[in-house]
DNA sequence: AAATTATGGTTTCAAGTGAAACCATTTGCA
DNA sequence: TGCAAATGGTTTCACTTGAAACCATAATTT
């Protein structure tokens, strides 16, 4: 007899996960996209040019601390280019790899959208107690190192 | 003098969270798409068909209890209906409502799916320590209830 | 009962996506 | 030095996806 011991889905922790990770995407992503027309992947493109500033990042470098892969990264840079969010030069001695630089509208976005972001993530964490915050940490650099 | 305190997309957790939440998600996909043709929508859907059997879910009642939108489920419906992995029949006295049941293909499929489904939870879960695994539970309770 | 509104479900259309092909340049090596 | 392989980046193609329009049937209002 064949076992139909049924999978309870709302248990089943990858199913949760990506349930509380698309929610929480969502929201945010739809704010930015209608408050300063920038996609996720953008603002993601952003943060890390803001971060790294100066280091003078290539569309690969940016597509590695992002864990995006090359074309959407492509793209979301095509678009922050045409906007003038950022500068796009080419490599001294190089001239395949780009050096991406956040323009004065990038870092005016950046500014903007940084302290929104981490309004949502005090959002989040006031859901949670100090002893839930300091595992959740935890779990996530064991779960996704790096 | 702006703010230019720059976003540490590593250490922001909706970032984090869509990381892991993908990186599961990706692996899992892949294995069922290659091994059974089979979407991870589609086994939502088989999943839940399973676990209500004899209530004679609706195509509705699905897409309320996958959380996904109900394009998407008369999508995978409709593969599984031609994959004869899914019976659709009409509601008596709502000819709109359909009734859903799992055939004896969509069991197989099941007996076969959710085992591994709870293989890899318990390997994700082996990483962890017991009380982290009790936290975490506590964790998506708060942040994605229902 | 006729007319309006709501509901279950599918189709259409536009946009987003990844894989693979592609172009230019650079690197490694015979 | 010259030629094959590798690398940065963009484009193409086929597929997926969500929003809105749509169709049929049911429920509600008058």
């Amino acid at each position: 007899m064949p076992d139909h011991t049924p999978l309870e889905l709302e248990r089943f922790l990858p199913y949760r996960l990506s349930i509380l990770s698309n929610r929480v995407s969502q929201a945010i992503a739809r704010e930015y996209q209608d408050r300063f027309d920038l996609s996720m992947t953008e603002w993601r493109v952003i943060a890390v040019l803001a971060r790294f500033d100066g280091h003078g990042l290539s569309a690969r470098d940016v597509a590695e601390r992002t864990e995006m892969d090359k074309v959407a990264v492509s793209r979301a840079l095509a678009r922050l280019v045409a906007a003038k969010r950022v500068v796009r030069r080419i490599h001294d001695g190089d001239k395949r790899r780009s050096v991406l630089l956040l323009s004065a509208k990038g870092w005016k976005i950046h500014d903007v959208v940084a302290p929104l972001a981490r309004v949502h993530e005090r959002e989040m964490l006031a859901l949670l107690d100090v002893e839930e915050r300091k595992v959740l940490t935890r779990i996530l650099d064991k779960l996704a190192p790096l």
